[in-house]
DNA sequence: ATGAATGCAAAGCGTTTGCATCTGG
DNA sequence: CCAGATGCAAACGCTTTGCATTCAT
């Protein structure tokens, strides 16, 4: 029923993040912003499908006058520089998955009904997929892969509709 | 004029799906109109991982004065109806497919260079996802499943590379 | 100091909706 | 007839961009 993700040090693993972040804006000659790095370290912190919108309210504790436009910048950055993945769950709009060294691949399990977002990794749905490019002579890049379902959750207000 | 892409019988099923359509239609005490049955027709036709708006302008050639409106409701309505499926590949626009009876759920197999997009259906791969859903107890109504890779065709373009 | 980053507002883009007008059952 | 469908344009929500200002290096 309840699905920790890991009882890993999540403070260690934000900090790994930032630093390697921070890196590679060095290799890049990009500055290291107050901005930026507060929007990187919430993101990473909240390590939930965030929205850009979902980051800006948050951000906005920190720094107030965050702006849309930055946030989605930093967002954006954070994709070419391969710290983040964007997901469409068919919502209108898109979400943001931080790239853990560890944990790199997830993928989704979603509650048609009450919306919830249920990560898994299957090692044995991983070979398949493995087979089924490798058949095709394509060199996998990324996947995404998302489970549509009803859960059988009681606080699910499975709405029976009309 | 010469776009077929299989030697089955296409007009067939085209004409399956489009008096499964009108039966649906009827059943639901909603109107068959021209523009209405233009648009199914040609989605069926067309059988791609279509947009709305190639799909308007592919219409406006039988229906000159048809709006993206009466497109995207009826869209929507295939949708609702279960004759088609919406598809997001990340290019900021929503594509559809399809339902045929035949072929039900296909996955999709995208190159990350030349955006070709290849169907598969891969029976293990939907046994292992039947069996991660329903160790979960939930219970599967579609999936989503995209492999983004780089396809080894020489008309693709950014091929090699360091 | 100087080019990059920010914040604001305005623009873009795909999609939806309000409304007057048509039309099919 | 009359609810439902259409076409147009305007509205919408998410995301991007232009530009003057600010800031990191």
């Amino acid at each position: 029923m309840s699905d920790q993700k890991s009882k890993q040090p999540v403070d260690d693993r934000v900090a790994e993040a930032l630093e390697a972040f921070h890196e590679r804006l060095q290799e890049e000659g990009l500055k290291s912003t107050r901005q930026r790095d507060i929007i990187a370290e919430r993101f990473f912190v909240l390590d939930e499908h965030i929205t850009a919108d979902e980051l800006v309210e948050d951000v906005r504790n920190y720094q107030p006058r965050v702006g849309y436009a930055t946030v989605y910048r930093t967002l954006k950055l954070l994709v070419e520089q391969g710290f983040a993945v964007p997901k469409d769950f068919g919502d209108g709009q898109t979400r943001y998955d931080p790239v853990h060294n560890q944990d790199p691949q997830h993928d989704h399990l979603i509650c048609v009904d009450c919306r919830k977002i249920m990560e898994f990794n299957d090692p044995e749905l991983n070979e398949r997929i493995q087979a089924i490019v490798a058949d095709r002579n394509y060199t996998i890049r990324r996947k995404k892969i998302e489970l549509y379902a009803e859960c059988d959750d009681e606080s699910c207000p499975n709405r029976p509709e009309g």
